[in-house]
DNA sequence: CTCCAGGCTTACG
DNA sequence: CGTAAGCATGGA
């Protein structure tokens, strides 16, 4: 086990792990949570990140995207008062660089559903069928051990509708008869059209793995949240109904907030859970 | 009881 | 093209 202390400035933990991107965070004295099949424990002491894991550093770098350049960020996207105030509200709010694999899953889940409901989804799957890797903790499953199951296997779990969807993708993926990893060398568009082939991913989803597993920060998802919050800030100019609204909603906001644009969406989203 | 939740698929004009 | 019901589950 090892302990980092990473002196970091524009870091905030606490927004960072709760504002809805991650699922499998708990906090207690500090934050827990299992990343690529290990335990992690983090705190932040002012400006100090403390960590406690077998993942070496180069990895919670790049898991917590402390190399971002968070000044360059908040200049880019800071086109007007209402921005600017949840930036000043939750500054240190860091993108997290997630496992695609667990990504896709738990924004599959996330379809039509609570943030609770995909909460509690996620942590009975990665109970039945992960690993166990300490009292109470379990790996998230992989695509081949999902790939086993039958539906009747999933049931416990509470997916819903949802279940076969994420069946489907395991076994293609265990399979090799879709490369969800090579998405990473994709463009924002190119990965885009590639995701929306799987069963279960829309736009809103497959924006939400470009986002939070591949790094596309050009990526801005629409849920009822978003929606609702855009409206609010910038009028009720979006005409188009349901998905097609969202979509005027993300092309507006891929214009006006610029390339980083990922970073404004989840500092918006605050605006609901703040 | 109804309505909604980090939407998507399918069916119908 | 476009829009709208249907979808499992749980909480308000």
């Amino acid at each position: 086990m090892n302990v980092y202390r990473i002196n970091i400035s524009d870091f905030n933990l606490d927004p960072t792990l709760s504002c809805g991107q991650v699922f499998r965070w708990e906090k207690n004295e500090r934050w827990t949570g299992v990343v690529n099949g290990k335990l992690i424990r983090a705190r932040q002491a002012g400006a100090e990140l403390i960590i406690d894991s077998t993942l070496d550093k180069k990895f919670i770098r790049d898991y917590f995207r402390l190399d971002d350049d968070m000044e360059k960020i908040y200049t880019s996207i800071n086109m007007d008062e209402k921005i600017d105030s949840l930036i000043r509200k939750y500054r240190g709010l860091r993108l997290i660089r997630q496992d695609p694999w667990e990504c896709l899953v738990s924004y599959i889940c996330s379809s039509n559903n609570t943030i609770r409901n995909i909460k509690n989804s996620i942590r009975r799957m990665c109970e039945c069928f992960g690993e166990k890797i300490d009292e109470g903790y379990y790996s998230f499953p992989t695509p081949d051990s999902l790939s086993e199951l039958h539906l009747c296997d999933m049931e416990q779990c509470r997916l819903g509708f949802r279940a076969p969807r994420v069946l489907k993708i395991a076994s293609m993926i265990a399979n090799n008869e879709f490369d969800l990893y090579g998405i990473k060398n994709l463009s924002y568009e190119e990965g885009r059209r590639e995701l929306m082939k799987i069963e279960g991913v829309g736009n809103k989803i497959a924006d939400c793995v470009l986002l939070f597993a591949f790094g596309k920060l050009e990526s801005f998802p629409v849920d009822t949240h978003i929606e609702q919050i855009m409206e609010r800030f910038y009028g009720d100019k979006f005409k188009g109904s349901k998905s097609k609204k969202r979509e005027e909603i993300a092309e507006f906001a891929r214009e006006y907030f610029g390339e980083f644009c990922g970073y404004a969406q989840e500092y918006l989203y605050m605006e609901d859970l703040g």
